[in-house]
DNA sequence: TGCCAGGCCGGGT
DNA sequence: ACCCGGCATGGC
């Protein structure tokens, strides 16, 4: 892997933001879910989807004593799709979820912490291998269920970049990882609530639909 | 009613 | 390297 120098944008300031988030919106309780095989879990189930339908498909694998990778491993696919359908393209997901515990079974026996127990950068790369996990799946795991400190971008961080000028239209995942990875502290929670904060602005504030963030009543950037 | 949600993959150009 | 269609349910 190989070493980029920090990248900090002259009125980017990520510690800054995270403190204004934090005084308004307190501690995020993010990511929900007891277990880190939960998260994990909800983390694949989440993509494009609304949390709301993930907790139904949540709960039904709950009910059915799933949530654990040996036993994800070993349930039928059909059932496990039929189990994950209120969170939308169940068969995928399905197989995505199954992905992934295959890895986990081959590299550490179904031992998530085993599997987790390694740095960052080789974790990050196990997962991106892993087919249905993608750069921000495979960081929402990374940073909520194992707790390294990987930044997660998603559709939300972009936008309020994009509609505040700090990037540009064609930023990579990366670079907009690497802006706030370069200014904030070592520290777990910090990672967490940033990026649970985001996506609470951008709900309230930042939709596709309204072309600026200027009804943003928070200085978010200045 | 139509649009959107805490993406990602695979095939075509 | 880009671009695009497919995947699917539930809530507003």
């Amino acid at each position: 892997m190989k070493r980029t120098e920090p990248e900090r944008h002259p009125g980017f300031d990520p510690l800054r933001l995270s403190r204004t988030l934090f005084d308004h919106y307190g501690p995020s309780g993010w990511w929900p879910g007891d277990s880190p095989c939960e998260v994990a879990i909800g983390a694949i189930l989440t993509q494009n989807t609304a949390w709301t339908n993930v907790e139904k498909a949540m709960a039904n694998l709950k009910a059915a004593s799933l949530i654990d990778v040996r036993r994800l491993h070993g349930v039928d696919g059909e059932r496990l799709a039929a189990l994950i359908r209120p969170a939308g393209y169940y068969n995928i997901k399905a197989r995505r979820l199954k992905n992934f515990v295959q890895a986990v079974m081959e590299a550490s026996s179904g031992d998530l912490g085993r599997f987790f127990d390694t740095d960052t950068q080789t974790l990050r790369s196990a997962l991106l291998m892993v087919n249905g996990i993608g750069r921000e799946t495979a960081d929402s795991i990374g940073c909520y269920a194992a707790g390294k400190l990987v930044f997660v971008v998603d559709a939300y961080t972009r936008r309020i970049l994009l509609r505040h000028g700090v990037i540009k239209d064609d930023a990579s995942y990366d670079h907009m990882r690497g802006l706030f990875e370069a200014g904030l502290p070592p520290e777990i929670s910090v990672y967490k609530d940033l990026h649970a904060h985001l996506v609470l602005v951008g709900k309230e504030f930042c939709r596709p639909k309204s072309p600026r963030c200027c009804e943003c009543p928070l200085r978010l950037f200045s």
